[in-house]
DNA sequence: CACTATCAATTAGATACCTAACCATTAGGT
DNA sequence: ACCTAATGGTTAGGTATCTAATTGATAGTG
């Protein structure tokens, strides 16, 4: 049973074998591993690209969001991004900082932050989701559309698997 | 052409759409952000496991590396966890004062310095490396062999294509 | 209408990363 | 033997996360 389990403790010889660039060939193949790898891949190609234009992997997430739906509250903010809270305040102080977004007080109940994006900030959305596209663009070149869904899928599963999800457990 | 890019500033309804706990519906699902989700649920779970036995995450790949290969020198060790010098440092020192490695200055070039695994350190290896396959069974549950060989091939591909290996650029 | 529970944001403090700049040591050429 | 290169480790300083505790505002109940 469970031969995926033994993975972590051993190395697989694989087709394309090497983790990071600076990782050596002993380095583990085990799903865990390669999704770290992965992850800070993507991480250091799209932070290279919008570095450029002043905004950093962290003000990204919640860029994002907010091109989406401006004016959220921090918490809804959050939520959306993934992130607890004190990330938000952090990440929007940041932002506020640099002009990409304003802390409006709500006033029907003055608990509550709205969060707008300032003219700077919605700018950038023409700027910056390019570079995103291109990140995305580099990373799955000469891959299936098949072999990517069901990698995505695979991935979705295994988020599942983890219990990371409430509803779950 | 290359509809992957177009991925990262969309959404796409998928089966399991969820992306983390405290994510909304909302959450996007191109390649990027689903490999951050999994890489922190990854984390999050291996985490929770191994705090119970002191060990942080950033201590864990290391004491991993040195299982397998005992006394490297910090160099060494930086490549072998594909971590930069300056957190291998950082993590040696929390190490050392939790008396799971030792520092040895090397007699013959004295600008080295080998990381000897104590007894301590050797002895978490039988602990923690079930709790390493815990998680990976836990993470794969479900998921069939073939899907999960495919899906690290593919994340594999990811990582050369975004170019973290110098040899390819 | 006062009390308490809950909610929204924040602060405090920890870990895990990184880059850039800096020592100390060794190696190599003259 | 010197002087410069390169090598190995460290420090300094910044970003991105988290958990736990704190503060301020509202809502619900007796």
């Amino acid at each position: 049973m469970s031969e995926s389990a033994a993975n972590f403790g051993r190395k697989i010889q694989y087709a394309s074998e090497r983790s990071l660039g600076h990782a050596s060939p002993q380095s583990d193949t085990s799903v865990g591993y390669v999704v770290r790898d992965v992850h800070r891949a993507f991480s250091r190609s799209l932070q290279a690209k919008i570095a450029a234009h002043g905004v950093s992997m962290g003000q990204w997430f919640f860029l994002r969001a907010l091109w989406d739906e401006d004016g959220l509250t921090q918490r809804e903010l959050s939520q959306r991004v993934g992130m607890m809270e004190p990330t938000t305040v952090t990440a929007l102080n940041s932002m506020e900082r640099r002009g990409l977004v304003e802390r409006v007080r709500n006033p029907h109940d003055r608990r509550k932050v709205n969060i707008y994006l300032t003219p700077k900030g919605r700018g950038l959305r023409d700027v910056l989701l390019p570079c995103a596209a291109e990140v995305s663009d580099l990373a799955t070149r000469g891959i299936a559309p098949a072999d990517l869904a069901l990698t995505i899928d695979v991935l979705h599963r295994m988020i599942i698997n983890l219990g990371d999800n409430p509803d779950t457990i």
